[in-house]
RNA sequence: AGGGGAGUCGCCAAGUGGUAAGGCAUCGGAUUUUGAUUCCGACAUUCGCAGGUUCGAUCCCUGCCUCCCCUGCCA
């Protein structure tokens, strides 16, 4: 991809000054630190633009590390996804792919280091008590009993929690830090927990697993990350972060400097929603088809809606990174993914809702070829023929009885002001002939079943002298004996509200219309898409052969986004 | 309420003592065989509010207001 220069921000800032000062030896370390417990989102896509962008423009690394600390929520295929959303948006980690499992040992090693200082103990309290002794926001908390236990016992009982002596719940391993700090964080957190589970690395070795929290620096500090960049719900982390780490240098497990946390705002977007409990939620209640449905906010989801990782370069620029909690518009990044699919789709002709055009003037049973370019701002794509014939295929709606004002569409002979018949409308049928409107014909209901029009043989597009005729309408055709149907998804924002969730349930802002199916008649070319192929059906928007649907000859549309609409925003 | 953060144009976002970048959106206008694209132009005397320091404040100080996060053996 084309490389526009990213524009400064607070995380750069920051490396620009380690770099001048020479903290890291100009060295830049990141890390992107999914769980494998859920699908990647768009926010997830952000994350990551930053972390390996930061890598590619410093000349450093990211390292993709799976955060895979707790058994219970974790999957083989939640990995799975995740590689493949990170290499769809083009990243790559080299080398540098781990996981937390790999460090279980040393993260014990730390522990019993951590027990041997004093600087964590054993607690025997439930769960519930633990809490009541935590104290609340402006209270501070009370030492556990078991607070005082020597080191000689904490260790007993740790091997012990290790060797499996111990039920789930019985005991947890704590830091011994500050029941009584205004930072709850630093109230004695938890650090390693009891649970008889299989993890999906490292099978049953383990029934004691470290906390996130603890976990976390200790995978930095094992990686050489020098810049730890996360979200800013784990700013108030920051301090336990850095206690731990300093806690481990002291203890010969780490060398100075060490890794640094640096937090930004996560990204919420209107009309989606990212919390991952909403989108498991949606997958499990099937209000969607799965994890990849084009309609899910997932890089998944995104990648068979049509969306492109290149779009998603342009988003990340394009919003900035900062600590301001801020709401993007979907609507800039749909307007990311045009700007990108404008400059490489390759036009076609599809007409979703057709009606019937005939030229009474035109031979039954002659035909011709019309010409088209693949892309009108880039002839070097070249173009392709679409056959021509009496009986054509027309967008319903570029036909009407009784037109609004402006509208430049076909519409049949009319009176004027004056009361005189006036002839009926003009338009060009793109790359072929100007027609004229003569009338239509409808069915017992009143519903047109076909347009009528003449045509005027002198102005085919690229013959001498077509551009005599001027029209301001411009519509899209198809050859109905040439054409070919096919499905067509429509999709829309999946939730009909900018804040789901904002004043009711976040279920009972889904937007009904989500999903729009229609049989749709395709150019001849078009026959031969294969899957992930995007192109610009011309007038209406880009649109993708769907990843899994497409079959060899039989491709399945879906919609990524419109063209903007200029005439119907403001129309209805 | 204790702690941690954030408030700069409709939406993002630079700038952080020398007199408000940029992008998106919007609005004009031009080109256009996609009511698309492209192009050109316009778009904050003002930086949450009130004081103070200073020759000079978005930036420093004081007070206030608003919003977000934190009381999982989740991450």
């Amino acid at each position: 991809m084309s490389t526009p220069a990213t524009p400064a921000n607070f995380i750069r800032n920051l490396i620009d000054e380690d770099i001048a000062t020479g903290k890291w030896g100009g060295r830049v370390e990141t890390r992107f630190p999914p769980e494998p417990n859920g699908y990647l989102h768009y926010g997830h896509a952000k994350s990551i633009f930053l972390n390996f962008g930061l890598a590619r423009d410093y000349d450093g690394a990211c390292h993709l590390r799976f955060d895979d600390t707790n058994p219970e929520k974790e999957e083989q295929e939640y990995v799975d996804s995740i590689v493949s959303a990170v290499r769809w948006l083009g990243f790559d980690w080299g080398a540098h792919l781990y996981y937390a499992s790999d460090y279980f040992d040393t993260m014990y090693a730390c522990a019993e280091y951590l027990i041997g200082a004093g600087h964590a103990y054993v607690d025997s309290l439930s769960a519930e008590e633990m809490r009541e002794l935590r104290g609340t926001l402006t209270e501070p908390g009370k030492d556990s009993p078991y607070r005082t236990r020597s080191a000689a016992e904490n260790l007993d009982l740790f091997r012990r929690m290790k060797a499996g002596e111990f039920d789930d719940g019985t005991h947890v391993l704590r830091a011994k830090i500050d029941m009584a700090s205004p930072n709850i964080n630093l109230r004695d957190p938890a650090i390693y927990r009891i649970k008889h589970a299989a993890h999906h690395n490292t099978g049953d070795r383990w029934c004691i697993y470290p906390m996130y929290t603890y976990a976390h620096p200790i995978e930095d500090a094992i990686e050489n990350i020098t810049h730890s960049i996360c979200t800013l719900e784990f700013e108030d982390q920051r301090p336990f972060y850095d206690w731990l780490l300093e806690r481990l240098a002291e203890g010969g497990f780490f060398k100075r400097p060490l890794p640094q946390q640096i937090e930004f705002a996560r990204l919420n977007l209107t009309y989606v929603v990212l919390s991952k409990r909403k989108l498991i939620d949606l997958v499990e209640q099937k209000h969607v088809d799965g994890w990849d449905d084009p309609r899910m906010p997932t890089l998944a989801g995104a990648r068979r809606r049509g969306f492109t990782p290149q779009g998603f370069r342009l988003f990340t620029d394009r919003i900035g990174v900062s600590k301001a909690d801020s709401w993007i518009d979907l609507s800039v990044l749909e307007e990311c993914m045009r700007e990108d699919l404008n400059k490489r789709a390759h036009r076609r002709i599809a007409v979703l809702d057709p009606v019937k055009l005939i030229i009474d003037n035109y031979a039954e049973g002659h035909g011709e070829e019309c010409w088209a370019p693949n892309h009108p701002q880039k002839p070097e794509l070249g173009k392709r023929a679409l056959p021509f014939s009496r009986e054509l295929w027309i967008e319903r709606e570029d036909f009407t009885e009784v037109p609004p004002k402006g509208y430049f569409r076909l519409f049949p002979p009319r009176l004027d002001a004056a009361g005189i018949m006036q002839p009926g409308n003009r338009v060009r049928l793109r790359y072929g002939y100007v027609v004229e409107c003569l009338g239509c014909d409808k069915d017992a209901d009143g519903k047109v079943v076909a347009v009528h029009c003449r045509y005027f043989p002198d102005s085919k597009s690229g013959s001498a002298g077509a551009d005599a005729y001027k029209v301001k309408g411009n519509i899209h055709w198809l050859s109905a004996a040439h054409a070919c149907s096919a499905e067509v998804r429509l999709y829309d924002r999946l939730f009909a509200v900018p804040y789901p969730g904002r004043e009711r349930d976040y279920l009972a802002d889904l937007n009904p219309h989500s999903r729009t199916v229609v049989a749709a008649q395709l150019e001849p070319a078009l026959k031969a898409a294969g899957a992930e192929e995007c192109f610009q059906f011309e007038r209406h928007g880009y649109f993708v052969a769907d990843l899994v649907d497409t079959k060899p000859g039989a491709p399945v549309f879906n919609r990524t986004v419109t063209l903007k609409d200029t005439w119907s925003r403001e129309h209805g």
